[in-house]
DNA sequence: CTCCCGATAT
DNA sequence: ATATCAGGAG
């Protein structure tokens, strides 16, 4: 069946009043420990990320003292959330360009941010909207599922959805939905096994399965 | 497209 | 055992 206009602002009309209070489960107390926090959060939960945050940043929460740290420091500090090699190398190539060209300062454009190491323009669009209130939809994993099962916005790249995201929902409130979309994909709408019997969505989801459907395939 | 990667859920 | 987790670089 086809998702109309209307359907969608239902649809979101209902994730708002479902998802009101959500934010970001990432805890962080400067800019710099957010983006830090986020360029981690690839391919880790973000429990497991506030582990690793939580035990680092107290000791080493500034560019410059995560350089203190070196390469093989660092990997040490941040080795549970996996790619730790990869994270590592960019943090710190990271923490070099703010001393060196930005004054130890987080940058408030996506254009400058994506010149990061590690940040590209999922983690630039988080830290443009948390810490600098600019309307932005950053498209994660999540997102992109959950956009695409809903047909809230459809498409093959998280650039096609983060499209087709800001043209379905007003921009003063593309901060907010994005974090019903991740909180409606942790809790409800997961990878593996969707919970469309306790979905706040019921029929109007496109993807629903029925509660005999719920224990097999997903509807990707 | 592949590779990076440990922890967790299923 | 395998899929998945606030992705990004080469």
């Amino acid at each position: 069946m086809r998702v109309t206009k209307v359907i969608k602002q239902q649809m979101l009309a209902l994730l708002e009043e479902t998802y009101q209070d959500t934010t970001t489960a990432l805890t962080y107390t400067t800019p710099f420990e957010l983006l830090i926090a986020v360029i981690l959060s690839a391919q880790c939960t973000d429990v497991r990320v506030n582990i690793i945050t939580g035990r680092m940043f107290p000791k080493y929460n500034t560019p410059e003292k995560i350089l203190e740290l070196g390469q093989s420091g660092l990997e040490e500090q941040i080795r549970d959330c996996g790619l730790y090699h990869s994270k590592a190398k960019n943090i710190i190539a990271t923490c070099t360009m703010l001393c060196e060209q930005y004054q130890g300062q987080v940058p408030d454009s996506i254009e400058e941010l994506v010149k990061l190491p590690g940040v590209g323009r999922k983690t630039a669009n988080v830290v443009v909207s948390q810490l600098f209130h600019i309307p932005a939809i950053a498209v994660d994993t999540h997102v992109f599922r959950v956009a695409n099962r809903l047909q809230l916005a459809k498409g093959k790249t998280p650039l096609e959805v983060e499209k087709g995201l800001m043209k379905a929902i007003p921009r003063d409130k593309w901060s907010d939905a994005h974090h019903w979309l991740i909180w409606h994909g942790r809790k409800v709408c997961k990878a593996r096994k969707p919970e469309c019997t306790a979905c706040c969505l019921g029929e109007l989801c496109p993807s629903a399965l029925l509660p005999d459907q719920q224990h097999q395939g997903i509807p990707d």
